[in-house]
RNA sequence: GUGGUUGUAGCUCAGUUGGUUAGAGCGCCGGAUUGUGGUUCCGGAGGUCGCCGGUUCGAACCCGGUCUUCCACCCCA
């Protein structure tokens, strides 16, 4: 008995229509990573799994897809290890590798490797897909893209406008218009910690905050005092919560607010000066705000955190997200490179364009002719015009069959052609053929001796 | 990983207190129309009701398990 097919949790089947919409958000991305002088590289989907355990966080560990050895895997555990039944101790005796999280550790991995044949500043961008073992939700994978650009061995604040600067141009091209590209720098977060001494909860403290818009004020303040933060940090982090006015206007409350810690007052001059950048050159649709709540993604980020929310009125999680690492490589034995980059999350951007109806009609369009079969020697005639106008570079293609017509013209209604040509016996007879376009219904009569006249 | 939710035709969904042969709309196929599609009319095909097990004379419906979907946590693109 056949059994029923199926599709493992958190993946997907993507339609002819499907992956033309994806290719058109990936071919701007990359069109725009390009002209900001980025090159492409691609890694291994899976790698050591001491390449990226570790990296993540203990949450993050749980979520990386781990691969199961081949072979007689078993009989290699010692009795001790097998029959702890652990899973901490036991999977990384029997998995040694894994898919990837992300593009970020693997790229840190390519640097560090590749470091004598790499021309410092390196600008490279990456599109390929990565895989998590989260529970499926709405715009959330078990596989899905990720679009990176990162630079490494450039520690100047004009990596970071730059990278507004592109989030901008990206956006704007896909026609989502009104994107917010939300800033921070974990400077400030731990200036922040530090000055309302809670410098040993920093983890706590910034986890409790980025909830700020989501459950608001008071159950932030619940869970700060929950994690274990005293009541007297929190009443001192109070500005906080009451960040107002313009961005430049913000900026003052908080050098107040962090008078008292260097490298806080370090992240505000570093966000101050990123924001003047962008300011000078402007945004054609994005905006740029100020985000003390900024916290996700902490893990290996050092200076400035980029997050980006769509449009309002649409229900999604952030878009993309970016941010300093200074000591990415480190890891890996490479001291002393810092990087910056950017993300795009292709999935979701596909869910906001299509929710807000932005892809191109065009897209649908798989082809620009459809040739009608009549059989017969007009058959021939016409396979020998499909020809020609392929090696034009038209898409073009013919009806196999000489079908009932109302068949073929239904075909090539479904396929969404533009327009279709009928050439049967007696066009022939005439050396024409007839282009019909199929919204308007218009049809028109060309020579089969000067086809250049009615395509161009 | 925790708690909840969902699954019936290709798609969107009805389906009464458990009771003969499980329905609709859209889509699909054929015809009206042998050289003109998207409109209309007529006809037709298509389902082991997610899967496995249990209760019952009898299960789409009740119970258990499992998978999937979506949601809230966790975390995150």
């Amino acid at each position: 008995m056949p059994q029923k097919p199926s599709l493992p949790k958190g993946t997907r089947d993507f339609s002819p229509v499907e992956v033309a919409k994806r290719q058109h958000i990936i071919q701007t991305i990359k069109k725009h990573f390009e002209r900001y002088g980025f090159e492409p590289i691609e890694t291994p989907s899976f790698e050591n799994s001491e390449t990226l355990l570790g990296k993540y966080g203990e949450e993050g560990d749980r979520l990386i897809f781990k691969i199961l050895n081949s072979g007689d895997f078993i009989s290699k555990v010692d009795d001790v290890t097998y029959s702890s039944k652990n899973s901490t101790t036991l999977a990384p005796k029997i998995t040694e590798r894994a898919l990837r999280y992300d593009l970020t550790v693997p790229f840190a991995r390519y640097v560090v490797m590749h470091q004598n044949e790499i021309a410092f500043p390196f600008k490279r961008y990456q599109i390929q897909p990565v895989w998590r073992a989260d529970r499926p939700q709405k715009g959330r994978f078990r596989e899905f893209y990720q679009c990176d650009a990162d630079v490494v061995g450039a520690k100047s604040l004009l990596q970071e406008v730059e990278f507004v600067s592109l989030y901008d141009a990206i956006f704007t091209d896909l026609g989502l218009e009104g994107c917010t590209i939300k800033m921070n720098n974990r400077k400030i977060l731990s200036g922040v910690a530090e000055v309302i001494g809670a410098k040993h909860h920093l983890i706590d403290f910034t986890v409790a905050l980025d909830k700020l818009d989501k459950i608001g004020e008071e159950k932030v303040k619940a869970e700060m005092l929950e994690r274990g933060l005293s009541a007297h940090a929190i009443e001192r982090a109070a500005p906080l919560f009451q960040m107002e006015g313009d961005i430049s206007q913000q900026f003052e409350q908080l050098k107040k607010l962090l008078s008292e810690s260097e490298i806080g007052l370090e992240g505000v001059i570093e966000l101050e000066e990123i924001y003047n950048w962008v300011e000078e050159g402007g945004l054609q649709t994005a905006k740029l705000e100020l985000d003390v709540t900024l916290a996700r993604g902490l893990n290996y980020y050092t200076g400035a955190i980029f997050e980006v929310a769509a449009p309002e009125g649409v229900a999604m999680g952030s878009i993309g997200g970016g941010g300093r690492y200074d000591d990415l490589t480190g890891i890996f034995g490479l001291k002393d490179v810092s990087g910056v980059g950017i993300s795009f999350g292709l999935d979701r951007i596909y869910l906001v364009l299509e929710e807000l109806g932005l892809f191109p009609e065009k897209l649908t369009q798989s082809l620009d002719y459809l040739c009608l079969n009549f059989g017969g020697e007009a058959e021939k005639a016409a396979f020998e015009l499909v020809m020609k106008l392929r090696n034009q570079g038209f898409r073009i293609d013919m009806y196999p069959s000489a079908a009932k017509m109302q068949k073929q013209l239904k075909y090539a209604d479904k396929r969404n052609v533009p327009a279709v040509v009928f050439l049967g016996a007696e066009e022939l007879e005439k050396r024409e053929f007839i282009v019909k376009n199929m919204s308007s219904g218009e049809q028109s009569v060309g020579s089969l001796d000067n086809i250049t006249a009615t395509f161009q």
